[in-house]
DNA sequence: AAATAAGCTTTGATGTTCAAAATATTAGAA
DNA sequence: TTCTAATATTTTGAACATCAAAGCTTATTT
């Protein structure tokens, strides 16, 4: 394996930072209009955050998405618009709302699934399955790190 | 340690890549306020492009960045006329207008790289050094796959 | 020279985001 | 219990970012 410089991989890093992060959302968002899907990146990223989260109120899923919560408010106003997502208060603590999925934006998150199924599985394809673990623990690091 | 199957670790990545992704922005743009720079994360990624391609065209910068030119020339107006770009017509082929970068951007672009640099190294020194090597191989894959 | 192409800007429209103010609900203090 | 403070969300108003389509200028083709 080839060894890198401090600096080599800072370079690389910053690349894929920089240059790369640009892309992606313009590949995705192309892969969505290939596919018909009328909806933005960032609506996809509402759903998929929806999703991941474990108690998905709206100031879980802006704090998962890295928005404020009134940014989450107008976006969800839209895809509770359009039907794809339910918008109901807590029954515990109705001052929460909780959000929920349904089937059209399933289906969604579905073929949003599968490219980047495909993207990663390219991405990885040469890498050993028992390294898949040490990879984890560095996203891991990696993701805790830009959480503070 | 523990081991993931290949679809355990699938999920596992893409969400930390998404959830990675979704924090770098805002944590750039928070460093520029923090610094007192008053471009927006669009604006300084504009900078960058100039800075990084080789010839800096209008065509040739919105290419670099994955944006359409026009949508680069309402940024490039802004930059312009708060004195960070210049923009002229090349002289072989006055349909081109080449832009470049003022001081007032160089010294912008030292800033952001700087906060880059610190980025990347607090992030290293919490990886042990044999997992930074992995981390970057798959970031290179990660790269070229984006380049295609 | 006339038509076509290339490079860029303008215009009009939509979408994203935020901060601040307003609303609703709950929890705690008096 | 009643008032107050805290929590959760929505509304409002404003600034950007982005795109497609139409228009302008310069280059190239025929």
């Amino acid at each position: 394996m080839k060894k890198y410089s401090r600096e080599e991989s800072r370079a690389i890093i910053n690349e894929l930072l920089v240059e790369i992060f640009n892309r992606i959302l313009a590949i995705e968002g192309q892969n969505l209009k290939d596919k018909g899907i009328k909806l933005s990146m960032s609506e996809i990223h509402v759903i998929e955050a929806i999703n991941n989260v474990k108690e998905p109120t709206m100031s879980n899923v802006a704090n998962k998405l890295g928005i404020t919560i009134s940014s989450l408010t107008t976006s969800i106003n839209t895809l509770f618009q359009k039907g794809y997502v339910t918008r109901d208060r807590d029954i515990e603590d109705r001052r929460k709302v909780v959000v929920g999925l349904l089937p059209k934006a399933l289906e969604v998150l579905k073929e949003h699934d599968d490219f980047h199924k495909e993207m990663i599985d390219s991405i990885f394809n040469d890498l050993e399955l028992e390294k898949d673990h040490l990879l984890i623990e560095s996203l891991e690091k990696l993701s805790s790190y830009f959480k503070k």
